[in-house]
DNA sequence: ATCTAAATATCCCAAATTGGGATATTTAGA
DNA sequence: TCTAAATATCCCAATTTGGGATATTTAGAT
């Protein structure tokens, strides 16, 4: 998934982003170098936190805009 | 999830789509029922055997359409 | 170049969640 | 109404998850 570059481009640490989505560091971690993968509610949090489509953070499309 | 709704809209069976999603009748059942929760891959391919956005399948969008 | 703090990754494990087989229940249509 | 197809539920072993703790890496100051 995208989460990283995403992350990375809106400059904010895993740490912010995980005390933000109220999760831990590690398991931001885990999810960019895709050790493991998120439930369907912890997807919709990070879509929704950067305000993107789920089909773009999972790098299904390249736009990431929810509507079309 | 609109699983229900895109698959009757399609005319299949909770069967018949298990068996072409190697998977099982009850597992589609639990996820229609919102009983339990596909993972992210069981979540792509369902989406790609109806060909519509994650988005949509959540039901974050209404265009079934995942690109603009 | 080194030192330090922030950032990121990994280890271990208990708890939660998942999918499957089997079976019960509901629905449709002959 | 009878029957077969369709859908839902029970139980459980196995996988997966998230968290605390900690190790490693990176970036910035001096």
């Amino acid at each position: 998934m995208k989460l990283k570059e995403i992350r990375k481009a809106r400059g904010i640490s895993q740490l912010k982003l995980a005390i933000d989505l109220h999760t831990n560091q590690n398991t931001i971690s885990r999810y960019e170098t895709g050790e493991r993968e998120p439930g369907i509610s912890e997807l919709i949090k990070i879509a929704d936190y950067f305000n993107v489509s789920i089909d773009y953070l999972l790098e299904r499309t390249d736009n990431p805009d929810i509507n079309k």
